[in-house]
RNA sequence: GCGGGCGUGGCGGAAUUGGCAGACGCGCUGGAUUUAGGAUCCAGUGGGCAACCCCCGUGAAGGUUCAAGUCCUUUCGUCCGCACCA
């Protein structure tokens, strides 16, 4: 063994042992019980951040330790590897994007080796690669044909940094996700995935997901926005058609005194043509052009609107309402209409203040506090039924069942729900992403490129201008093809897919990477899936898992796996901080993983890493703690180097006799237990960590405080310490294993079993408390009954001392804990 | 505005779920050893007090309880998500 903890020399050494042994493959073995960890897998930039290593050292405790429970575990990695950033390189650097991804991909992944990272590298997948994008492709073509994938002409989100389409999802706060441009709209033809044929589904879903964080799943709730109410028809005054409104409160149909449409609704230009009011309209649509999405979809935003010279009538009562325009309402949602109900509405409400509207109220809420007829803000919570006709006299969510029946017995209207979720745009005006096999012929139509044909090729000549247009498009030997069905020419899609579609199966991929005639083995997929631990950002709490669950969905629905649901149990890693910021070049505050594991060699940066933080908190970077795992590693070094020579031929087995042995055992047969509860059930790396920590200062008191030393329990000690730190540290501890004579790796060696007897205690220190607060600790012995520990607390001398001359009100006892003994005066 | 989380030493963070607040680590103070050390070891380290076996202390205020960081009510701060979704 080594003098000196050379981490340098150990870390390359265990490195190449473990890669030229296969010793992170794992077989398809279907009689063992499987364990599926997957780690999100990264976009190639360039370089590993801090982020991956807290990912992934995350994920390499959980595969480590659950190979040590005995799990057949399925640790897979890959790349992300469509996107932007390489096409941008290769605007920018004149590098072909393919060249560019394929470094980027060598560089991280030797990173993540250096990181002694438990992955299965044979079954590695990359959705840039043909054998990746060809079942992509296919699995497009398979939605085609279920009908869930759909071109429509439609006002998309533009943005004109990247020149390329983004989903709605991809637009935050008006302004691209990825570089933060506003984003505009423009009109174009794209293709569309029907999420939203499946929206209830991914919604109810969600109750069942009990491994998932709650926030994870409310944020999903919220995005997929299911509301229910009912539709109704509204006739116009002198106009031909009927404005059907949709709303979530039909029992405040009584309470309409005014309707709103979209500025662009269908009927707006015919309500006004040749009317005084077309040209004041039509100011108000240009004036509205000229705002970005993000003031039209801003709350500040005042609400403004303009009458339109119509009226409606109430169907229910019959009732003559004026006609508005606003810029609060929004015309892809619902119908692009409304019935105002100011009275109960908050946002019609300040509308009709500002325009001297009627406010009739509806629902009384029987509170002395609100002048119904003079409100000072809408009221919307519940109440009962006024000026509402027959339905007077009614709960108002009573009324709602009521008005609803009544709207459609009379043919008025309809029983209706509402989402959020669009459907998905997943056109992409790029070049690096999976073509989308679709091809266009003058007689057919868009036509999937036959399966045997699979996959459409990315060309590799393309050029790169860096304007607008789908760079595909100029590759006429890519563009020009024949129709599938008729033979006769016809082009290709131009457009590529978004990316997003490759991180949505690339899951049941791993399952069966290398199959060439198939998409994935179901026989196997159905023995993987579902994920068992998923880990990753919460960044992608709604985009990627949505996306992904609405796949695994439809791929069980096609009947190729069995599950629904893709993971199980998910785990959202907190941030890494630097001076309470997030690393960001722009701040200069990066640590770069290299610099820290070529100072102190990985299984330093891993320990500080799961150490720091519990990992779904942020976690500040601490150069200091990070010098303080360093030196934790050392000491555990030098204890078992000094400790070899005393143990050497002893036998891993021991009686306690001393009570320091006794205290040992105590300790570390508790520690073991305690970091297998700590690692399983709740992923508290922090604490488990800080118990080793204990034991390793417990083993030096016992070391240095003894004359006899019990060799047996000694080596047994550094057996189980070196076993429960190797998850963390697997490099260090494996060397100190093969120094402590095993000649077997210590990767998947079975988990140091707890001796139940050692944590039987005689004793045990109990505090008496006088009225809650702490006047003396004794030592007991164990288990004493309520009345026992009761008596010794009586008979303690400072405590006779201080009840003295007082009255005793109770006495609570609780066994193996405390006394509690309560006194007047 | 709505929804969710979080407030504990100088710092990162513990606390078997109602039972000794501050584990473990960082930092700091003193000491030992060393030619030297940013190495190692020992002691100390929430605040107050000359001192204690005393008093105070988990953002603030109130409550429940023998007992509250933990439960309830109110409130302040902070972070995140959604944001005119009818």
């Amino acid at each position: 063994m080594l003098e000196k903890y050379d981490f340098q020399a150990i870390e390359t050494k265990w490195q190449a042992k473990w890669e030229a042994d296969s010793r992170f493959r794992t077989p398809d073995d279907f009689e063992k019980e499987k364990y599926y960890l997957l780690e999100m897998f990264p976009y190639p930039s360039g370089k590993l951040h801090m982020g991956h290593v807290r990912n992934y050292s995350i994920g390499d405790v959980l595969d480590r330790f659950l190979k040590m429970q005995g799990f057949n575990v399925l640790h897979p990695m890959g790349w992300d590897a469509f996107g932007l950033p390489a096409e941008n390189a290769a605007i920018k650097n004149a590098i072909r994007p393919d060249v560019w991804t394929r470094q980027n991909i060598k560089e991280m992944r030797s990173q993540l080796q250096r990181l002694g990272f438990t992955y299965d590298w044979d079954r590695e997948v990359a959705t840039c690669h043909p054998e990746y994008y060809k079942w992509m492709q296919w699995i497009f073509i398979q939605f085609h044909k279920k009908g869930l994938a759909y071109k429509k002409k439609n006002p998309v989100n533009w943005c004109p940094d990247c020149e390329t389409v983004l989903a709605n999802e991809q637009v935050v706060d008006g302004c691209c996700e990825r570089c933060g441009t506003q984003v505009g709209k423009r009109d174009l033809e794209q293709w569309y995935l029907k999420i939203t044929d499946y929206a209830d589904r991914l919604l109810e879903n969600l109750d069942k997901l009990d491994g998932w964080p709650q926030k994870v799943r409310t944020m999903q709730k919220n995005w997929i926005g299911k509301s229910t109410g009912a539709e109704a028809d509204f006739a116009v005054e002198n106009f031909d058609k009927v404005l059907r409104i949709f709303t979530t409160r039909p029992d405040t149909l009584y309470g309409v005194t005014y309707m709103v449409l979209a500025p662009e609704h269908p009927y707006v230009s015919e309500l006004v043509q040749g009317t005084e009011y077309e040209k004041p309209v039509n100011e108000f649509l240009e004036k509205l052009q000229y705002l970005s999405d993000i003031d039209r979809n801003a709350t500040t935003l005042e609400k403004e609107g303009l009458f339109i010279g119509r009226y409606c009538i109430n169907p229910l009562n019959e009732k003559k309402v004026p006609i508005y325009i606003a810029n609060y309402v929004l015309m892809d949602y619902g119908t692009g209409a409304i019935m105002a109900v100011p009275a109960h509405d908050t946002r019609d409400f300040e509308f009709a203040r500002k325009y001297g509207l009627e406010v009739i109220p509806v629902v009384d809420p029987h509170n002395p506090d609100i002048d119904l007829y003079d409100l000072k803000e809408a009221f919307v919570a519940e109440g009962t039924m006024i000026h509402s006709g027959e339905f007077n006299g009614l709960n108002n969510t009573e009324a709602m069942v009521k008005i609803t029946e009544h709207l459609e017995r009379e043919k008025i209207g309809v029983r209706s729900v509402n989402f959020r979720l669009r459907d998905w745009l997943i056109s992409r005006q790029r070049y690096w992403g999976a073509p989308i096999p679709m091809i266009h012929c003058e007689e057919h139509g868009w036509v999937p490129e036959k399966e045997e044909n699979l996959p459409v090729r990315l060309p590799e000549d393309v050029a790169f201008t860096g304007t607008g247009a789908s760079p595909l498009a100029e590759n006429e030997a890519f563009v020009n093809t024949t129709c599938p069905i008729c033979g006769k020419p016809a082009k290709r899609e131009v457009d590529t897919m978004d990316t997003f579609l490759d991180s949505s199966w690339y899951f049941l991929r791993y399952c069966d990477p290398r199959n060439q005639n198939r998409v994935f083995d179901k026989e196997k997929a159905d023995y993987w899936m579902a994920v068992d631990q998923y880990i990753g950002g919460v960044e992608h709490a709604i985009l990627h898992l949505l996306y992904a669950r609405f796949f695994t969905m439809v791929l069980h629905d096609i009947g190729l796996v069995s599950t629904e649901e893709p993971f199980s149990n998910l785990l959202t890693q907190g941030m890494v901080l630097k001076d309470g910021k997030k690393m960001s070049k722009s701040l200069g505050n990066v640590v770069s993983p290299e610099e820290i594991i070529s100072k102190f060699g990985a299984d330093t940066a891993r320990l500080f890493i799961l150490f720091a933080s519990p990992p779904e908190k942020e976690l500040e970077w601490s150069e200091k703690g990070v010098e303080g795992s360093f030196r934790f590693l050392n000491r555990v070094w030098r204890l078992v180097a000094e400790m070899f020579p005393v143990i050497q031929g002893a036998a891993d087995s021991y009686d306690a006799v001393s009570d320091a042995d006794k205290n040992l055992s105590y300790i570390l047969n508790s520690t073991i237990k305690k970091v297998h509860s700590d690692v399983r059930e709740k992923f508290n790396f922090n604490t488990a960590i800080s118990s080793i920590m204990e034991l390793v200062n417990a083993l030096y008191k016992y070391k240095d405080g003894q004359e006899n030393l019990n060799v047996g329990l000694l080596k047994h000690a550094m057996n189980s310490l070196v076993l429960v730190l190797s998850p963390f540290t697997p490099h260090i501890c494996e060397e100190l294993w093969e120094g402590l004579g095993h000649t077997e790796t210590l990767y998947g060696a079975p988990w140091p079993a707890v001796n139940d007897a050692s944590l039987v205690q005689e004793s045990i220190e109990i505090v008496v408390q006088i009225n809650g607060k702490v006047r003396e600790k004794l030592i007991v012995d164990t288990d004493l009954t309520e009345a026992a520990l009761t008596e010794v607390a009586m008979a303690d001398q400072k405590i006779q001392k201080i009840i003295a001359e007082k009255e005793i009100v109770k006495i609570i006892a609780v066994p193996n804990k405390l006394v509690n003994i309560v006194v007047k005066g």
